[in-house]
DNA sequence: CAGATCATGTAATGCGTTACATGATTTC
DNA sequence: GAAATCATGTAACGCATTACATGATCTG
């Protein structure tokens, strides 16, 4: 429902397929992941309904590219999908199914190591906002100067950050009390990695 | 990729498609929804498969009924799926989206109107889980006492109600921010729901 | 007999993923 | 000339949503 939105958000700047799709390497693809293979068809979809108008031009490094603006219809869109309520609701979060399931195992072993991967994840990203936090926070200083344009993305980053906590802090409380009821050799340190 | 893994998971008892749908509502629903319209076709597939078995039965009340049961082969593909490892990392979050993308519009009370509504309905969410904690603590007992299966479940009730607890958080700080930045008729409260 | 509940589906459409195709330009 | 980077796509498939179809049984 929204790849749309996202890519009409994400062209502040008139921009090309190429370039947002390696914007979704870091900023929005933390909440919002995309393919090339689907975002050149959607900018395509887009144009047709009028909320985009393309230019093509010669590159100076490679093929000829074609470099797409928010019309003021797109603008509207975007506009209405910002102040018409939230999104929320029909997430599908396959890792609290996998927690919800993992009695099936009739194993709290086994369900300590899966809970105990997750917590490596969740360390790995927790690490990286911080990272991202402290660089934004440096170039752009304290919250009571920002403009609006630089305020949410921060505030943005801040939702990642508590959500990132929270997780830890239940992989935390888990782990504890997984290991009071596996027996003692339940040393075995996690693991793993995107 | 895996509304098949939450109907193996789903399947500790034989069950129906119909009862099954009726199931989504509440529990399993929260962190996966799906429409009967996708659950009848996809146990047909499950059972193709070789996952689950199927035998018809005359109902009491209403038409004659599809009673599915999981296989050897059907465990073993939950087993795979509780072991392999977590499922992280491609969660569409639109109402993260939504926040970043708010500063397009430039006016931080069209953002603090976005968020209020979030806080509303999230504490709406917080309400229900702490209803539902309760209900499940009373009838349960404690921590120590819980053999796998009802251990993991209430484990994963336990993050859902961590998250709402940073959403609100989250909420709380961005809101008190924004209300320093809007002038002075800031006192419009938020009101919404599902 | 009207309406609620039980019960199972199909069809059309849309969104997302994976794999593959194409070709120009720059750097080593 | 091989490899990296720039740049745009198509095709096949799978998963999800929406809307609609069908019909039995029970309750008032």
């Amino acid at each position: 429902m929204s790849l749309e939105h996202i890519l009409l958000g994400q062209l502040r700047q008139p921009s090309t397929g190429y370039e947002l799709g390696k914007e979704f390497d870091d900023g929005a693809g933390h909440f919002w992941p995309a393919e090339r293979s689907q975002i050149y068809p959607t900018l395509k979809k887009l144009e047709q309904k009028g909320w985009l108008t393309c230019s093509e031009q010669p590159s100076e490094r490679g093929p000829r590219r074609k470099v797409y603006a928010t019309t003021d219809a797109g603008f509207e869109e975007l506009r209405k999908w910002l102040t018409e309520g939230p999104q929320i609701g029909r997430e599908r979060l396959a890792y609290i199914a996998q927690v919800y399931y993992l009695g099936a195992l009739d194993d709290f072993e086994a369900g300590l190591a899966m809970i105990r991967k997750m917590q490596a994840r969740w360390r790995q990203s927790l690490a990286l906002f911080e990272h991202i936090e402290r660089a934004v926070v440096e170039e752009s200083g304290d919250w009571q100067d920002l403009e609006p344009c630089d305020f949410f993305p921060r505030a943005s980053l801040g939702t990642g950050l508590h959500l990132m906590r929270a997780k830890l802090a239940w992989c935390d409380e888990t782990i504890q009390r997984l290991e009071t009821r596996v027996g003692s050799a339940a040393a075995t340190p996690a693991q793993e990695n995107d």
